[in-house]
DNA sequence: ATTTAGTACTTGACAATGCAAGGTAGTAAG
DNA sequence: CTTACTACCTTGCATTGTCAAGTACTAAAT
């Protein structure tokens, strides 16, 4: 897979899974890998950054299998950052697609 | 707009592009914006790397207009180039459209 | 008891891509 | 002869994701 697609878009991958639940790090990896690969070293970083905007809070809660899991939640700047998201990627997707498809008319 | 979407999907535009008729670069930026907004500072170094990976073959036109034309034409191995991407951004962008809506539907 | 495996998070050096800004130079019109 | 438009190219920068390594905790196997 064109790993470049991924820029921009595992934001979103990422504030659509903890919108649907709160989830711990370790967690997003595994999630997030079932619509584009990724590893800890790329999701840990993004988690800091949409914390430090403000998109996300978080809390701890203590594991029986392991450390501590910190979980993500949305907050409510949160939602319309996954909102704002969300309508640009459908936008540019359907317009890149679009693109193609007409030049596939003129072949 | 989300500048990140663009990252890889770029070259894929400009692949396309090429691919419907020879273009120069000039040409490209207004070509290419149509679908995402691009300058030149990003278009020929991306020309320049995709004519050193012998996707492109290239030509010099004279014009009327100004200096002379740089036209950029498809190699073969710049179709299979082409067909490549495109496959991997149908995937892609279909399974983050997947995503969006399984996230849409568990609200 | 100690090793092993799995969980969980962090950090730092690195690569790829795009942008802003600037430079060169040809043609045409005022 | 200056302005404007066309056309091309380069450099330095910011952002984002990758890779590799390291820390530390728990549970189960040896």
């Amino acid at each position: 897979m064109n790993s470049q697609f991924k820029k921009g878009v595992l934001e979103l991958i990422v504030l659509l899974s903890v919108n649907k639940r709160d989830m711990y790090g370790y967690e997003l990896v595994s999630e997030v890998t079932k619509v584009v690969d990724v590893n800890e070293g790329t999701i840990y970083p993004l988690l800091k950054r949409l914390t430090n905007e403000n998109y996300f809070e978080t809390y701890l809660v203590e594991s029986t299998e392991g450390p501590s899991r910190k979980y993500y939640k949305l907050t409510v700047l949160g939602k319309s950052r996954l909102e704002e998201l969300k309508k640009g990627w459908i936008e540019f997707s359907s317009s890149v697609s679009e693109f193609i498809k007409e030049c596939e008319k003129g072949e």
